[in-house]
DNA sequence: CGCAAGTTTGACGCTGCTCAATCACTGTGG
DNA sequence: CCACAGTGATTGAGCAGCGTCAAACTTGCG
Protein backbone atom coordinates (compact mmCIF):
# COMPACT_ATOMS: atom_id res chain seq x y z
CA UNK A 1 0.00 0.00 0.00
CA UNK A 2 2.70 3.08 0.55
CA UNK A 3 4.82 2.43 -2.28
CA UNK A 4 7.71 0.75 -2.80
CA UNK A 5 10.52 2.90 -1.85
CA UNK A 6 9.29 3.91 1.43
CA UNK A 7 8.64 0.23 2.41
CA UNK A 8 12.01 -0.64 1.83
CA UNK A 9 13.53 2.00 3.58
CA UNK A 10 11.66 1.52 6.47
CA UNK A 11 13.59 -2.33 6.66
CA UNK A 12 16.61 0.00 7.60
CA UNK A 13 15.69 2.46 9.46
CA UNK A 14 12.91 3.64 11.85
CA UNK A 15 11.07 6.54 10.19
CA UNK A 16 8.28 8.87 11.51
CA UNK A 17 4.85 10.40 9.70
CA UNK A 18 6.77 13.45 8.57
CA UNK A 19 10.02 11.61 6.92
CA UNK A 20 7.80 9.53 5.55
CA UNK A 21 5.89 12.07 3.31
CA UNK A 22 9.10 13.38 2.80
CA UNK A 23 9.89 10.20 0.98
CA UNK A 24 6.61 10.54 -0.66
CA UNK A 25 6.86 14.30 -2.02
CA UNK A 26 10.69 12.58 -3.19
CA UNK A 27 8.89 10.86 -5.56
CA UNK A 28 6.87 13.63 -7.42
CA UNK A 29 7.07 14.17 -10.40
CA UNK A 30 7.49 10.60 -11.90
CA UNK A 31 7.73 9.83 -15.78
CA UNK A 32 7.13 6.38 -17.63
CA UNK A 33 9.83 5.11 -19.69
CA UNK A 34 9.67 2.21 -22.09
CA UNK A 35 10.69 -1.33 -21.45
CA UNK A 36 14.29 -1.40 -23.44
CA UNK A 37 15.49 1.94 -22.36
CA UNK A 38 18.48 3.50 -20.71
CA UNK A 39 18.47 5.64 -18.32
CA UNK A 40 22.20 6.02 -18.03
CA UNK A 41 25.01 4.83 -20.69
CA UNK A 42 28.82 4.60 -19.70
CA UNK A 43 30.84 7.56 -20.22
CA UNK A 44 27.53 9.99 -19.11
CA UNK A 45 28.30 12.10 -16.48
CA UNK A 46 25.01 12.05 -14.33
CA UNK A 47 22.83 14.33 -13.36
CA UNK A 48 20.17 12.96 -11.62
CA UNK A 49 19.48 10.40 -9.25
CA UNK A 50 16.95 7.55 -10.29
CA UNK A 51 14.69 6.27 -8.05
CA UNK A 52 12.65 3.38 -9.65
CA UNK A 53 8.80 3.17 -8.56
CA UNK A 54 7.42 0.70 -10.67
CA UNK A 55 8.57 -1.78 -13.55
CA UNK A 56 12.44 -3.17 -13.14
CA UNK A 57 15.76 -1.82 -14.52
CA UNK A 58 19.54 -3.79 -14.38
CA UNK A 59 23.18 -2.40 -14.62
CA UNK A 60 25.09 -3.78 -16.98
CA UNK A 61 28.68 -3.60 -18.60
CA UNK A 62 29.90 -5.05 -21.96
CA UNK A 63 32.90 -6.56 -22.42
CA UNK A 64 35.44 -6.02 -25.30
CA UNK A 65 34.10 -9.66 -27.73
CA UNK A 66 30.35 -8.27 -26.91
CA UNK A 67 29.18 -10.10 -23.92
CA UNK A 68 27.09 -8.70 -21.73
CA UNK A 69 27.39 -8.51 -17.96
CA UNK A 70 24.48 -7.86 -16.16
CA UNK A 71 25.40 -6.60 -12.54
CA UNK A 72 22.35 -5.71 -10.55
CA UNK A 73 19.03 -5.87 -10.87
CA UNK A 74 16.95 -2.49 -9.59
CA UNK A 75 13.37 -3.22 -8.58
CA UNK A 76 10.50 -0.93 -7.40
CA UNK A 77 12.02 0.94 -4.52
CA UNK A 78 15.72 1.09 -5.45
CA UNK A 79 17.58 4.38 -5.64
CA UNK A 80 20.74 4.43 -8.07
CA UNK A 81 23.66 5.67 -7.26
CA UNK A 82 23.18 8.09 -4.13
CA UNK A 83 26.74 9.53 -4.70
CA UNK A 84 26.81 8.43 -8.27
CA UNK A 85 27.05 12.76 -9.02
CA UNK A 86 30.86 12.49 -7.73
CA UNK A 87 32.17 10.49 -10.10
CA UNK A 88 33.53 11.95 -13.46
CA UNK A 89 32.19 9.02 -15.47
CA UNK A 90 29.45 6.09 -15.20
CA UNK A 91 31.65 3.23 -16.17
CA UNK A 92 28.39 1.16 -16.88
CA UNK A 93 25.00 1.42 -17.73
CA UNK A 94 21.13 0.81 -16.27
CA UNK A 95 18.31 -0.13 -19.00
CA UNK A 96 14.85 -1.01 -18.18
CA UNK A 97 13.49 -4.58 -18.58
CA UNK A 98 10.30 -3.22 -18.50
CA UNK A 99 7.80 -0.56 -18.49
CA UNK A 100 8.72 1.70 -15.99
CA UNK A 101 7.65 4.38 -13.77
CA UNK A 102 10.80 6.47 -13.18
CA UNK A 103 11.56 9.81 -10.95
CA UNK A 104 14.69 11.77 -11.39
CA UNK A 105 15.78 13.33 -8.44
CA UNK A 106 18.33 16.51 -8.94
CA UNK A 107 20.79 15.34 -6.64
CA UNK A 108 20.70 18.75 -4.56
CA UNK A 109 17.35 17.66 -3.55
CA UNK A 110 18.82 14.42 -2.35
CA UNK A 111 21.25 16.03 -0.46
CA UNK A 112 19.19 18.65 1.00
CA UNK A 113 16.90 15.76 2.19
CA UNK A 114 19.38 13.84 3.60
CA UNK A 115 21.11 17.04 5.77
CA UNK A 116 17.41 17.41 7.11
CA UNK A 117 16.27 13.64 7.93
CA UNK A 118 19.11 12.27 9.83
CA UNK A 119 17.43 8.78 9.53
CA UNK A 120 16.50 9.01 5.72
CA UNK A 121 20.12 9.79 5.23
CA UNK A 122 21.04 6.63 7.47
CA UNK A 123 18.49 4.62 5.56
CA UNK A 124 19.93 5.26 2.16
CA UNK A 125 23.56 4.68 3.45
CA UNK A 126 22.51 1.16 4.38
CA UNK A 127 20.38 0.39 1.15
CA UNK A 128 23.55 1.76 -0.90
CA UNK A 129 25.79 -0.70 1.30
CA UNK A 130 23.61 -3.85 0.75
CA UNK A 131 23.92 -2.95 -2.88
CA UNK A 132 27.28 -3.35 -2.37
CA UNK A 133 26.96 -6.69 -0.42
CA UNK A 134 24.87 -7.70 -3.10
CA UNK A 135 27.42 -7.31 -5.79
CA UNK A 136 30.11 -9.47 -3.68
CA UNK A 137 27.22 -12.41 -3.22
CA UNK A 138 27.07 -12.23 -6.75
CA UNK A 139 30.41 -12.49 -7.15
CA UNK A 140 30.54 -15.78 -4.86
CA UNK A 141 27.81 -17.34 -6.67
CA UNK A 142 29.72 -17.36 -10.22
CA UNK A 143 32.83 -17.92 -8.88
CA UNK A 144 32.06 -20.65 -6.92
CA UNK A 145 28.28 -21.82 -7.81
CA UNK A 146 27.30 -24.29 -10.91
CA UNK A 147 24.62 -23.57 -13.40
CA UNK A 148 21.76 -25.08 -10.94
CA UNK A 149 22.68 -22.91 -7.98
CA UNK A 150 23.54 -20.15 -9.39
CA UNK A 151 20.13 -19.25 -10.69
CA UNK A 152 18.63 -20.77 -7.82
CA UNK A 153 20.22 -18.41 -5.74
CA UNK A 154 19.24 -15.54 -7.88
CA UNK A 155 16.03 -16.37 -7.86
CA UNK A 156 16.01 -16.65 -3.82
CA UNK A 157 17.34 -13.24 -3.62
CA UNK A 158 14.54 -11.54 -6.00
CA UNK A 159 12.13 -13.25 -3.94
CA UNK A 160 13.44 -12.06 -0.83
CA UNK A 161 13.53 -8.46 -2.11
CA UNK A 162 10.59 -8.24 -3.66
CA UNK A 163 9.17 -9.90 -1.24
CA UNK A 164 10.18 -6.37 0.87
CA UNK A 165 8.18 -4.15 -1.20
CA UNK A 166 5.67 -6.47 -1.57
CA UNK A 167 5.31 -7.73 -5.19
CA UNK A 168 5.69 -11.50 -4.09
CA UNK A 169 2.13 -12.70 -3.93
CA UNK A 170 0.34 -15.68 -1.95
CA UNK A 171 1.80 -18.34 -4.14
CA UNK A 172 5.24 -17.05 -4.01
CA UNK A 173 5.39 -16.10 -7.11
CA UNK A 174 6.08 -12.88 -8.77
CA UNK A 175 6.54 -11.23 -12.16
CA UNK A 176 10.45 -11.36 -13.70
CA UNK A 177 10.34 -9.90 -16.78
CA UNK A 178 13.44 -11.22 -17.73
CA UNK A 179 14.26 -13.59 -20.55
CA UNK A 180 16.51 -16.44 -20.46
CA UNK A 181 19.00 -14.52 -22.42
CA UNK A 182 18.73 -12.25 -20.15
CA UNK A 183 19.47 -14.79 -17.04
CA UNK A 184 22.35 -16.04 -18.98
CA UNK A 185 24.21 -12.27 -18.79
CA UNK A 186 23.18 -12.62 -14.97
CA UNK A 187 24.73 -15.40 -14.24
CA UNK A 188 27.91 -15.85 -17.15
CA UNK A 189 25.72 -19.11 -18.78
CA UNK A 190 24.54 -19.33 -22.36
CA UNK A 191 20.53 -19.02 -22.83
CA UNK A 192 20.76 -22.48 -23.86
CA UNK A 193 22.32 -23.70 -20.81
CA UNK A 194 19.53 -21.77 -19.06
CA UNK A 195 17.13 -22.81 -20.78
CA UNK A 196 18.50 -26.83 -19.23
CA UNK A 197 18.90 -25.54 -15.78
CA UNK A 198 15.19 -24.01 -15.86
CA UNK A 199 14.10 -27.18 -17.13
CA UNK A 200 15.63 -29.14 -14.00
CA UNK A 201 14.55 -26.42 -11.84
CA UNK A 202 11.37 -27.07 -12.98
CA UNK A 203 11.65 -31.12 -12.67
CA UNK A 204 12.53 -31.17 -9.42
CA UNK A 205 9.39 -28.77 -8.30
CA UNK A 206 11.81 -25.96 -6.92
CA UNK A 207 10.30 -23.35 -9.39
CA UNK A 208 7.17 -23.11 -12.02
CA UNK A 209 7.15 -20.29 -14.80
CA UNK A 210 5.10 -18.62 -16.88
CA UNK A 211 6.04 -15.86 -19.50
CA UNK A 212 7.36 -13.46 -17.67
CA UNK A 213 6.06 -14.77 -14.70
CA UNK A 214 7.68 -17.22 -11.93
CA UNK A 215 6.43 -19.23 -8.71
CA UNK A 216 8.96 -19.99 -5.88
CA UNK A 217 7.31 -23.64 -5.80
CA UNK A 218 9.49 -24.54 -2.36
CA UNK A 219 11.48 -21.41 -1.30
CA UNK A 220 13.05 -23.68 1.75
CA UNK A 221 14.70 -25.87 -0.15
CA UNK A 222 15.50 -23.72 -3.29
CA UNK A 223 17.80 -21.22 -0.51
CA UNK A 224 19.14 -24.83 0.45
CA UNK A 225 20.25 -26.25 -3.08
CA UNK A 226 21.65 -22.87 -3.80
CA UNK A 227 23.42 -22.26 -0.27
CA UNK A 228 21.41 -18.82 0.05
CA UNK A 229 21.58 -16.86 3.22
CA UNK A 230 19.51 -13.79 3.36
CA UNK A 231 22.45 -12.35 5.39
CA UNK A 232 24.11 -10.17 2.69
CA UNK A 233 20.55 -8.87 2.00
CA UNK A 234 20.88 -7.01 5.78
CA UNK A 235 17.51 -7.16 6.38
CA UNK A 236 18.11 -8.60 9.94
CA UNK A 237 16.31 -5.40 11.84
CA UNK A 238 14.37 -7.30 14.28
CA UNK A 239 11.32 -5.89 12.32
CA UNK A 240 8.08 -7.33 11.35
CA UNK A 241 9.37 -8.69 8.00
CA UNK A 242 11.52 -10.88 9.60
CA UNK A 243 8.71 -12.13 11.47
CA UNK A 244 6.27 -12.67 8.63
CA UNK A 245 9.08 -14.26 6.86
CA UNK A 246 10.22 -16.57 8.82
CA UNK A 247 6.03 -17.46 8.89
CA UNK A 248 5.95 -17.68 5.58
CA UNK A 249 8.58 -20.41 5.36
CA UNK A 250 7.10 -22.51 8.33
CA UNK A 251 3.39 -22.73 7.17
CA UNK A 252 3.06 -21.37 3.45
CA UNK A 253 -0.26 -20.02 3.68
CA UNK A 254 0.41 -16.66 5.56
CA UNK A 255 -0.27 -13.14 4.15
CA UNK A 256 1.99 -11.40 2.52
CA UNK A 257 2.95 -9.08 5.41
CA UNK A 258 3.45 -5.02 5.43
CA UNK A 259 5.93 -3.48 7.13
CA UNK A 260 4.24 -1.34 9.11
CA UNK A 261 4.57 -1.18 13.02
CA UNK B 1 58.31 9.84 -0.65
CA UNK B 2 54.50 10.54 0.42
CA UNK B 3 52.88 7.65 1.86
CA UNK B 4 50.54 5.02 -0.16
CA UNK B 5 47.57 6.86 1.63
CA UNK B 6 48.17 10.50 0.75
CA UNK B 7 49.50 9.02 -2.58
CA UNK B 8 46.28 7.60 -3.55
CA UNK B 9 43.94 10.33 -2.41
CA UNK B 10 45.72 12.94 -4.52
CA UNK B 11 44.49 11.08 -7.49
CA UNK B 12 40.95 11.90 -6.88
CA UNK B 13 41.17 15.32 -5.05
CA UNK B 14 43.37 18.02 -4.75
CA UNK B 15 44.80 18.27 -1.62
CA UNK B 16 46.47 21.09 -0.10
CA UNK B 17 49.33 20.85 2.87
CA UNK B 18 46.67 21.34 5.95
CA UNK B 19 44.57 18.38 4.36
CA UNK B 20 47.89 16.54 3.90
CA UNK B 21 49.26 16.59 7.29
CA UNK B 22 45.74 15.26 8.20
CA UNK B 23 45.77 12.15 6.71
CA UNK B 24 49.59 11.80 7.69
CA UNK B 25 48.32 12.35 11.17
CA UNK B 26 45.41 9.68 10.54
CA UNK B 27 47.95 6.73 9.76
CA UNK B 28 49.30 6.73 13.43
CA UNK B 29 49.17 4.62 15.37
CA UNK B 30 49.77 1.72 13.37
CA UNK B 31 50.71 -1.75 14.37
CA UNK B 32 52.13 -4.84 12.82
CA UNK B 33 49.54 -8.13 11.57
CA UNK B 34 50.76 -11.23 10.17
CA UNK B 35 50.11 -12.97 7.39
CA UNK B 36 46.91 -14.85 7.16
CA UNK B 37 45.57 -13.31 10.54
CA UNK B 38 42.04 -11.89 9.93
CA UNK B 39 41.32 -8.21 10.11
CA UNK B 40 37.89 -8.86 10.62
CA UNK B 41 35.57 -11.37 10.33
CA UNK B 42 32.10 -12.48 9.11
CA UNK B 43 29.47 -11.78 11.24
CA UNK B 44 31.78 -9.34 13.31
CA UNK B 45 29.89 -5.51 14.24
CA UNK B 46 32.80 -3.38 12.93
CA UNK B 47 34.41 -0.93 15.66
CA UNK B 48 36.91 0.49 13.51
CA UNK B 49 38.02 1.24 9.86
CA UNK B 50 41.11 0.09 8.68
CA UNK B 51 43.55 1.62 6.66
CA UNK B 52 46.26 -0.28 4.86
CA UNK B 53 49.57 1.15 5.35
CA UNK B 54 51.63 -1.94 4.25
CA UNK B 55 51.38 -4.91 2.35
CA UNK B 56 48.02 -6.90 1.23
CA UNK B 57 44.44 -7.42 2.44
CA UNK B 58 41.62 -9.45 0.89
CA UNK B 59 37.91 -9.59 1.18
CA UNK B 60 36.54 -13.27 1.06
CA UNK B 61 33.53 -15.22 1.37
CA UNK B 62 33.25 -18.81 1.93
CA UNK B 63 30.23 -20.71 -0.11
CA UNK B 64 28.27 -23.26 1.53
CA UNK B 65 30.49 -26.31 0.20
CA UNK B 66 33.66 -24.39 1.45
CA UNK B 67 34.70 -23.05 -1.71
CA UNK B 68 36.42 -19.60 -0.84
CA UNK B 69 35.81 -16.33 -3.05
CA UNK B 70 38.73 -13.60 -2.71
CA UNK B 71 36.00 -10.30 -4.08
CA UNK B 72 38.26 -7.68 -3.55
CA UNK B 73 42.06 -7.07 -2.53
CA UNK B 74 43.43 -4.27 -0.76
CA UNK B 75 46.93 -3.06 -1.46
CA UNK B 76 48.60 -0.16 0.39
CA UNK B 77 46.19 3.12 0.80
CA UNK B 78 43.20 1.26 0.65
CA UNK B 79 40.59 2.13 3.36
CA UNK B 80 37.99 -0.47 4.33
CA UNK B 81 34.65 0.65 3.85
CA UNK B 82 34.50 4.22 5.07
CA UNK B 83 30.80 3.55 6.00
CA UNK B 84 31.08 -0.07 7.32
CA UNK B 85 30.12 1.13 10.86
CA UNK B 86 26.93 2.16 9.48
CA UNK B 87 25.69 -1.44 9.00
CA UNK B 88 24.79 -4.53 11.68
CA UNK B 89 27.56 -7.01 11.10
CA UNK B 90 29.85 -7.73 8.46
CA UNK B 91 28.58 -9.92 5.68
CA UNK B 92 32.25 -11.12 4.68
CA UNK B 93 35.90 -11.46 6.33
CA UNK B 94 39.06 -9.21 5.65
CA UNK B 95 42.10 -11.07 6.02
CA UNK B 96 45.84 -10.58 5.55
CA UNK B 97 47.86 -11.80 2.80
CA UNK B 98 51.20 -10.35 4.23
CA UNK B 99 52.55 -8.62 6.96
CA UNK B 100 51.17 -5.84 7.20
CA UNK B 101 51.22 -2.29 8.70
CA UNK B 102 47.37 -1.49 9.81
CA UNK B 103 45.82 1.30 11.15
CA UNK B 104 42.76 1.05 12.87
CA UNK B 105 40.85 4.31 12.78
CA UNK B 106 37.97 4.86 15.25
CA UNK B 107 34.71 5.95 12.86
CA UNK B 108 34.00 9.11 14.85
CA UNK B 109 37.37 10.15 14.00
CA UNK B 110 37.27 9.82 10.33
CA UNK B 111 33.58 11.19 10.27
CA UNK B 112 35.28 14.01 12.43
CA UNK B 113 37.78 14.42 9.22
CA UNK B 114 35.62 14.44 7.08
CA UNK B 115 33.46 16.90 8.30
CA UNK B 116 36.66 19.24 8.52
CA UNK B 117 38.19 18.91 5.19
CA UNK B 118 35.22 18.45 2.49
CA UNK B 119 38.40 17.54 0.26
CA UNK B 120 39.24 14.81 2.07
CA UNK B 121 35.75 13.62 2.07
CA UNK B 122 35.30 13.86 -1.86
CA UNK B 123 38.27 11.78 -2.29
CA UNK B 124 37.33 9.10 0.15
CA UNK B 125 34.35 8.97 -1.50
CA UNK B 126 35.45 8.11 -4.28
CA UNK B 127 37.92 5.99 -3.61
CA UNK B 128 35.02 4.21 -2.12
CA UNK B 129 33.32 4.29 -5.58
CA UNK B 130 35.91 2.73 -7.27
CA UNK B 131 36.05 0.14 -4.68
CA UNK B 132 32.33 -0.35 -6.14
CA UNK B 133 33.14 -0.09 -9.97
CA UNK B 134 35.99 -2.44 -9.03
CA UNK B 135 33.13 -5.31 -7.53
CA UNK B 136 31.73 -4.52 -10.93
CA UNK B 137 34.20 -5.67 -13.21
CA UNK B 138 35.07 -8.10 -11.42
CA UNK B 139 31.76 -9.35 -12.01
CA UNK B 140 32.18 -8.88 -15.97
CA UNK B 141 35.23 -10.60 -15.64
CA UNK B 142 34.33 -13.84 -13.97
CA UNK B 143 31.45 -13.68 -15.68
CA UNK B 144 32.13 -13.09 -19.50
CA UNK B 145 35.92 -13.74 -19.59
CA UNK B 146 37.57 -17.09 -20.33
CA UNK B 147 40.40 -18.01 -17.46
CA UNK B 148 43.13 -16.84 -19.74
CA UNK B 149 41.96 -12.86 -20.00
CA UNK B 150 40.52 -13.05 -16.34
CA UNK B 151 43.81 -13.65 -15.04
CA UNK B 152 45.22 -11.26 -17.82
CA UNK B 153 42.77 -8.81 -17.16
CA UNK B 154 43.20 -9.53 -12.87
CA UNK B 155 47.42 -8.40 -13.43
CA UNK B 156 46.43 -5.61 -15.50
CA UNK B 157 44.18 -4.37 -12.49
CA UNK B 158 47.03 -4.49 -9.89
CA UNK B 159 49.84 -3.18 -11.86
CA UNK B 160 47.75 0.13 -12.20
CA UNK B 161 46.85 0.28 -8.50
CA UNK B 162 49.73 -0.48 -7.77
CA UNK B 163 51.83 2.14 -9.79
CA UNK B 164 49.44 4.64 -8.36
CA UNK B 165 50.81 4.17 -4.96
CA UNK B 166 54.29 3.57 -6.35
CA UNK B 167 54.91 0.03 -6.14
CA UNK B 168 55.91 -0.71 -9.42
CA UNK B 169 59.35 -0.76 -10.34
CA UNK B 170 60.98 0.33 -13.71
CA UNK B 171 60.57 -3.31 -15.06
CA UNK B 172 56.86 -3.43 -14.59
CA UNK B 173 56.90 -5.77 -11.59
CA UNK B 174 55.69 -5.50 -8.24
CA UNK B 175 55.45 -8.45 -5.05
CA UNK B 176 52.32 -10.33 -5.40
CA UNK B 177 52.13 -12.56 -2.20
CA UNK B 178 49.44 -14.79 -3.65
CA UNK B 179 49.60 -18.59 -4.55
CA UNK B 180 48.18 -20.20 -6.97
CA UNK B 181 45.08 -21.07 -5.25
CA UNK B 182 44.75 -17.71 -4.21
CA UNK B 183 44.50 -16.62 -7.89
CA UNK B 184 42.24 -19.54 -8.14
CA UNK B 185 39.81 -18.68 -5.74
CA UNK B 186 39.86 -14.69 -7.46
CA UNK B 187 39.34 -15.89 -10.70
CA UNK B 188 36.67 -18.85 -9.92
CA UNK B 189 39.24 -21.06 -11.62
CA UNK B 190 40.83 -24.46 -9.85
CA UNK B 191 44.69 -23.86 -8.79
CA UNK B 192 45.68 -26.64 -11.50
CA UNK B 193 43.86 -24.34 -14.00
CA UNK B 194 45.17 -21.76 -13.24
CA UNK B 195 49.10 -23.00 -13.33
CA UNK B 196 48.35 -23.81 -17.11
CA UNK B 197 46.96 -20.38 -17.65
CA UNK B 198 50.01 -18.79 -16.01
CA UNK B 199 52.43 -20.79 -18.13
CA UNK B 200 50.62 -19.71 -21.08
CA UNK B 201 50.76 -16.09 -19.93
CA UNK B 202 54.78 -16.91 -19.66
CA UNK B 203 54.52 -18.71 -23.10
CA UNK B 204 53.32 -15.51 -24.96
CA UNK B 205 56.09 -13.18 -23.16
CA UNK B 206 53.07 -11.46 -21.65
CA UNK B 207 54.64 -12.04 -17.72
CA UNK B 208 57.20 -13.22 -16.02
CA UNK B 209 56.96 -14.51 -12.29
CA UNK B 210 58.92 -15.50 -9.42
CA UNK B 211 58.34 -16.55 -6.13
CA UNK B 212 55.50 -13.81 -5.05
CA UNK B 213 57.00 -11.44 -7.48
CA UNK B 214 55.60 -11.05 -10.64
CA UNK B 215 56.57 -8.62 -13.77
CA UNK B 216 54.31 -7.36 -17.14
CA UNK B 217 56.59 -7.93 -19.48
CA UNK B 218 54.00 -6.03 -22.20
CA UNK B 219 51.42 -4.11 -20.40
CA UNK B 220 50.01 -2.81 -23.77
CA UNK B 221 49.21 -6.64 -25.21
CA UNK B 222 47.92 -7.91 -21.80
CA UNK B 223 45.32 -5.39 -21.88
CA UNK B 224 44.38 -5.78 -25.00
CA UNK B 225 44.21 -9.73 -24.50
CA UNK B 226 42.20 -9.18 -21.68
CA UNK B 227 40.07 -6.42 -22.89
CA UNK B 228 41.14 -4.05 -19.71
CA UNK B 229 40.49 -0.73 -19.72
CA UNK B 230 41.11 1.51 -16.98
CA UNK B 231 37.76 3.47 -16.68
CA UNK B 232 36.51 1.95 -13.91
CA UNK B 233 39.41 2.83 -11.88
CA UNK B 234 38.55 6.66 -12.17
CA UNK B 235 42.01 8.03 -12.39
CA UNK B 236 40.98 10.16 -15.02
CA UNK B 237 41.59 13.55 -13.12
CA UNK B 238 41.21 14.98 -17.13
CA UNK B 239 37.93 16.51 -16.64
CA UNK B 240 37.59 16.63 -12.80
CA UNK B 241 37.29 18.90 -10.49
CA UNK B 242 34.16 20.65 -12.27
CA UNK B 243 32.56 23.32 -11.09
CA UNK B 244 29.36 21.49 -10.29
CA UNK B 245 30.81 19.33 -7.59
CA UNK B 246 32.52 22.32 -6.24
CA UNK B 247 29.61 24.20 -5.43
CA UNK B 248 27.97 21.31 -4.40
CA UNK B 249 29.85 19.68 -1.87
CA UNK B 250 30.67 23.73 -0.50
CA UNK B 251 26.56 24.16 -0.28
CA UNK B 252 26.62 20.62 1.52
CA UNK B 253 28.48 22.63 4.42
CA UNK B 254 26.89 25.89 3.99
CA UNK B 255 24.19 27.50 5.86
CA UNK B 256 21.60 25.08 3.70
CA UNK B 257 21.27 22.29 6.00
CA UNK B 258 19.41 22.42 9.53
CA UNK B 259 21.38 19.38 10.54
CA UNK B 260 24.93 20.91 9.77
CA UNK B 261 27.06 22.36 12.39
C1' DC C 1 -2.29 -15.16 -40.98
C1' DG C 2 2.46 -14.48 -40.62
C1' DC C 3 6.30 -12.47 -38.56
C1' DA C 4 9.40 -11.72 -34.53
C1' DA C 5 11.02 -12.87 -30.26
C1' DG C 6 11.74 -16.28 -27.16
C1' DT C 7 12.03 -21.25 -25.86
C1' DT C 8 13.27 -25.93 -26.61
C1' DT C 9 15.88 -29.78 -28.53
C1' DG C 10 19.91 -32.44 -30.36
C1' DA C 11 24.66 -33.44 -31.55
C1' DC C 12 29.20 -32.47 -30.76
C1' DG C 13 33.43 -30.48 -28.85
C1' DC C 14 36.22 -27.73 -25.81
C1' DT C 15 37.36 -25.46 -21.58
C1' DG C 16 38.20 -26.23 -17.24
C1' DC C 17 37.65 -29.77 -13.23
C1' DT C 18 39.15 -34.04 -10.65
C1' DC C 19 42.36 -36.99 -8.81
C1' DA C 20 46.80 -38.09 -7.97
C1' DA C 21 51.59 -38.14 -8.37
C1' DT C 22 55.97 -35.69 -8.70
C1' DC C 23 58.94 -31.81 -8.40
C1' DA C 24 61.00 -27.40 -6.43
C1' DC C 25 61.82 -24.35 -2.86
C1' DT C 26 62.63 -22.84 1.88
C1' DG C 27 63.25 -23.19 6.49
C1' DT C 28 64.38 -26.44 10.39
C1' DG C 29 67.04 -29.33 13.33
C1' DG C 30 70.72 -32.71 13.93
C1' DC D 1 76.39 -29.58 5.83
C1' DC D 2 72.75 -32.60 4.98
C1' DA D 3 68.28 -34.96 5.90
C1' DC D 4 63.68 -33.72 6.37
C1' DA D 5 59.17 -31.74 6.24
C1' DG D 6 55.91 -28.58 4.59
C1' DT D 7 54.10 -25.68 1.27
C1' DG D 8 53.41 -24.50 -3.21
C1' DA D 9 54.21 -25.42 -8.29
C1' DT D 10 53.95 -28.59 -12.04
C1' DT D 11 52.41 -32.55 -14.82
C1' DG D 12 49.34 -36.14 -16.68
C1' DA D 13 45.13 -38.69 -17.78
C1' DG D 14 40.37 -38.87 -17.90
C1' DC D 15 36.06 -36.73 -17.65
C1' DA D 16 31.95 -33.58 -17.36
C1' DG D 17 29.82 -29.19 -17.33
C1' DC D 18 28.90 -25.98 -20.23
C1' DG D 19 29.47 -23.77 -24.90
C1' DT D 20 28.54 -23.85 -29.94
C1' DC D 21 25.82 -24.42 -33.85
C1' DA D 22 21.70 -25.13 -35.98
C1' DA D 23 17.06 -26.32 -36.41
C1' DA D 24 12.26 -26.70 -34.77
C1' DC D 25 8.77 -25.16 -32.02
C1' DT D 26 5.76 -21.86 -29.27
C1' DT D 27 3.84 -17.59 -28.07
C1' DG D 28 2.55 -12.86 -28.62
C1' DC D 29 1.16 -9.45 -31.70
C1' DG D 30 0.13 -6.47 -35.77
Amino acid sequence: MPNAFVRKLTQFAPLGDEEISALVRLCEPADLRNAGDDLVCEGDRPQHVYLLLDGWGYRYKFGRDGGRQIVAFLVPGDLCDIKAFLLDRMDHSIGLLSEARVRAIPAIELIELMDRFPMIERALWWASLVDEATLREWLLNIGQRDAFERIAHLFCELWVRLQVVGLVDADDAFDLPLTQEGLGDTTGLTPVHVNRTLQRLRREKLIATRRGHIEICDPRRLAEVSGFSRNYLHLTRDGPLDINLRQRLNSRNGPVGAAGH
